[in-house]
RNA sequence: CGAGAAGUAGCACAAUUUGGUAGUGCACUAGAUUUGGGAUCUAGGGGUCGCAGGUUCAAAUCCUGUCUUCUCGACCA
């Protein structure tokens, strides 16, 4: 296994990135631009994302279904701003075989109008409301520039989708599931995020509010890692959905959806990795730790493996006849979060020696003693992990007072930019001219306490700004 | 989608300029010796040179098209 030459992190980013993907084995292309192979580790993450978030919606009473893979042109049609948005990056299937189809259809970039047109049938008075639907799939989305993870045409996601009898309802349940994908990334992949509404140029096409997580990586770039849309009756009506309320009344639900996709990987490899490959917070690692055995060491290595299993930590065991050098170099490139050397030397003192990943720092402990030092490390792992993080975005986000501060801090530095904002998209669409930085969203729990950055007029409220992928 | 670069064994590359029947290192397989930061020896296996056309007695090499990857733009929840 080829595991050397990860270019250097501050030599050249992109490379870097793309090689902790295939270095750790998480990726491998295929002979479709854009569709990507997802490898065990790198499905093994997201299936933890998975069971996480699943778990999450589940408890804030969400159902599973899957719905049709293709949209007839005609429904994609119905909502006018929605096929705007999407319109240049679908995908479209013209033939059955031989047979020209027709009407052509688009393979799903996100499925709004599926659920509306199978919501029209199944709701009909109040008490079938709310309907809290959630699915994983694939969509298919025709990008012109791809990435591993961070943009790809078929996308692995989640989106959920559901319909209430009132706005109050709808949008409070679009914050509930904006606020458990900030937790989620909190306190599972140890990203600190910023989070917020987006401006109306860049909320999603239909949606009446657009509720967005970004993360900022390494290099102070932005990644959107999910977002959660109000949509009010804007599909309902298109769709021609109503309902009988309480009193006998005709009204029409109120909508949201949301969604996070396998880009939450890729975020997660731009904020913790490094140049000896991938670093995973403990609590998203599949596997949590991984077991060298250097020497005879078999009857230990069954004590320690029957302790793990009892304890519920997942291990691996690097049983392969290459080097202990070899074996560490590996188990860093992909990334376990405790490695534990258990070699015949150490163990004549009763002693082993663990690792941690994120600062490959080594400690020796008596053999018994492993279990509650492997558990204790994790803790600290996973928050230092957060903090570390953390200290570096916030180094990272600037003030611009004036409009010539603006301009310099994007040409010089990388970050995010804090700026008071009078809330008129021509001043958007300016300084997106002027430095190539898009916002990345309203900042609410600030009061604007300038003018507008751009314009000078009277700001309506502050805002960040920067440059994403 | 625009500009540029690249594609030869699993990986990194050489051979392309000057057309003549494909090579090196690592990796892989078997055996042995090894084992605490990327082991050693011996013996092996593996490539219709991204794909499709064309030129030629002859194409990895020249020409055309196409696909994929990378970089920079444009686009993009």
């Amino acid at each position: 296994m080829e595991v050397k030459d990860i270019t250097n992190r501050d030599q050249d980013f992109a490379k870097w990135y793309t090689d902790v993907c295939k270095k750790a084995d998480l990726v491998d292309y295929s002979s479709v631009k854009g569709s990507m192979i997802i490898r065990p580790l790198g499905y093994a993450i997201w299936e933890e994302m998975v069971h996480v978030l699943d778990q999450k919606f589940k408890e804030t009473g969400h159902e599973n279904v899957q719905m049709p893979m293709f949209i007839p042109e005609s429904l994609l049609n119905v909502e006018k701003e929605h096929v705007e948005g999407f319109a240049p990056e679908v995908a479209w299937v013209t033939m059955g075989g031989k047979e020209k189809l027709e009407e052509r259809m688009c393979v799903r970039p996100t499925s709004e109008v599926l659920f509306c047109e199978h919501f029209k049938k199944i709701i009909r008075s109040y008490r079938d409301l709310p309907k809290l639907y959630n699915q994983w799939c694939t969509i298919v989305r025709w990008e012109k520039t791809t990435r591993p993870f961070l943009r790809s045409r078929e996308i692995l996601w989640q989106e959920g989708h559901t319909m209430h009898a009132t706005a109050e309802e709808a949008k409070a349940e679009t914050l509930r599931m904006f606020n458990i994908y900030r937790e989620f990334q909190e306190e599972y992949l140890a990203m600190p995020v910023i989070t917020g509404k987006k401006t109306e140029k860049e909320k999603f096409a239909g949606a009446e509010e657009t509720y967005t997580i970004e993360a900022m990586m390494y290099d102070g770039y932005a990644l959107q890692n999910g977002t959660s849309h109000y949509f009010g009756q804007h599909f309902a009506k298109a769709f021609d959905i109503e309902f009988v309320d309480a009193n006998n009344k005709i009204d029409t639900p109120y909508q949201t959806s949301w969604g996070c996709t396998t880009r939450m990987i890729g975020g997660l490899i731009m904020t913790h990795s490094d140049n000896n490959g991938l670093v995973l917070p403990p609590k998203i690692a599949p596997w949590k730790v991984i077991i060298i055995p250097i020497g005879e060491v078999a009857e230990r290595l069954a004590t320690l493996e029957e302790n793990l299993k009892s304890h519920h930590i997942t291990y691996k065991i690097d049983n392969s006849n290459k080097t202990p050098g070899f074996k560490f170099a590996e188990a860093e490139v992909k990334g376990y979060p405790i490695r534990i050397e258990l070699g015949e030397r150490d163990l004549r003192n009763d002693e082993v020696t663990l690792v941690r990943r994120d600062t490959l720092e080594k400690t020796k402990v008596k053999f018994n003693e492993i279990l509650p030092k492997v558990e204790e490390l994790m803790e600290t792992m996973q928050k230092d992990m957060y903090d570390r993080a953390k200290i570096r975005r916030d180094s990272m986000i600037y003030e611009a007072h004036t409009y010539d501060e603006l301009k310099d801090i994007a040409k010089n530095k990388s970050g995010f930019i804090k700026i008071n904002w009078c809330g008129d998209m021509a001043c958007e669409d300016k300084i997106k001219e002027d430095t190539t930085l898009k916002s990345r969203c309203l900042i609410e729990d600030e009061v604007p306490d300038e003018v507008c950055v751009v314009c000078g007029k009277k700001a309506q409220t502050k805002l960040y700004i920067g440059r994403q992928y």
